[in-house]
DNA sequence: CAATTTACTGACCAATTGTTCAGAAAACGA
DNA sequence: TCGTTTTCTGAACAATTGGTCAGTAAATTG
């Protein structure tokens, strides 16, 4: 039962559709999570409905099915990702780029982990409903990265040892874990929930990681000795 | 109660209670997949029940319920885990750690992928069942070696910008991230399955990561340029 | 205001869920 | 062989699932 109006856009004389856009947005707020945690199967819409404050058939007024809801949701969720997902050039400075890059995937899995969660358990199931966004857009955009990256190596501007799909999984895969694995994360940790400072640090250390992998760190303190 | 005798061996003339083992942990398999893909409120005693071959009815009478069956699943999945969880010393070689900790971790993972997957959805939904796993015997191996790894620190043996919870995180995102991402790995690679060299291209790479982070591998080839 | 579109709801449907249980079938020990 | 234990099953259960629909309520438009 969330609050009558949580509201932005603040429903005055209200604009005409404005219930409409209002209560979609509600569902696929209340969506993110109970498909989040349950996975597509898992998640009912009794649920959805008890988490939006709304009568469960008036979601199938607004979504044709219980498919149509997750489709709607795996879109704007995509959609909200797309925007974030900068391109590069060949001419860019590598530890710029590297660096940009963990910041932002990891400040995009801390503003949204619902919707981090939610992707986890769409691949987790074979992603079957995101099998032409893996196929194609996203294809391309990892390729294209691949490619420069690739393209940095032979200039001799990254270490060899480097392969491109591989760092990205890597960037990928560390980042969306603290969001995927928060509880193990927090029970390991012994907090409660992880703040800007810890934000902060992860990505000071992820960024290490990586440029140091890649050749692009400053030897600062190489642990000498023996 | 329990099983009679749980012997690996198997059943040439049956042994006494044969039946029992055998049937239960075919359930333990079928219920790993349909449990991985689907979570736990989304998989279903029917489906297991279809891919074990056996009767819906037939599982109840080895597990007392489906929680048990998901409990008993769980349990089986640590207990194979615990056994993989080598302890290690503060005299130990750093490198020697950290590479043979990725390299197994990455069989596990390619060896038992459901089994990774089906952690990776309890661990999503807030690892409900896991919780005491978590904060027990699984913290205290992590704080183990995490406490080695600050020494390692201390000693000047590892570069000492490195966070001994974040790396462990780090090698633990990384290997996972192969069976839980497989989807999106195999389509962003073109790929329709992982082979030995592709795990050991894998290693290579991650393990060269992980060294250089900690300042501990030769800077071969360093990029350097500019 | 009235007319019309949009928003919403409760009741109902067939299918599936986990679970129980009496009893059949099979395996076992004698 | 017989008697006992173990294994297995089909039918039935209450509850919940996604979905439909007729009809009511609210909002928007004229």
């Amino acid at each position: 039962m969330a609050g009558k109006r949580q509201g932005s856009t603040a429903p005055d004389t209200l604009g005409a559709g404005a219930v409409r856009v209002r209560n979609q947005a509600r569902i696929l707020d209340a969506a993110e999570g109970v498909f989040a945690t349950h996975g597509y199967r898992g998640g009912s819409l009794s649920a959805i409905a008890q988490e939006a404050g709304l009568a469960r058939a008036n979601l199938l007024y607004y979504f044709k099915s219980k498919r149509g809801l997750y489709v709607a949701l795996l879109e704007r969720t995509m959609a909200r990702w797309n925007s974030l997902l900068e391109e590069i050039d060949i001419n860019d400075d590598p530890a710029q780029v590297l660096t940009s890059f963990v910041r932002a995937k990891l400040a995009l899995v801390r503003r949204y982990p619902q919707a981090s969660r939610l992707f986890a358990s769409e691949v987790l199931q074979g992603a079957p409903m995101l099998q032409t966004y893996l196929d194609g857009p996203l294809r391309t955009w990892v390729d294209a990265r691949a490619t420069i990256l690739a393209r940095w190596i032979e200039r001799g501007q990254m270490d060899q040892r480097v392969d491109p799909h591989a760092l990205i999984f890597l960037i990928w895969s560390t980042t969306q874990h603290y969001a995927d694995y928060e509880a193990q994360v927090l029970a390991l940790t012994g907090r409660k929930a992880l703040d800007n400072s810890d934000e902060q640090r992860i990505g000071d250390f992820l960024c290490h990681m990586v440029l140091a992998g890649c050749g692009l760190s400053d030897p600062e303190r190489p642990a000498g000795s023996l």
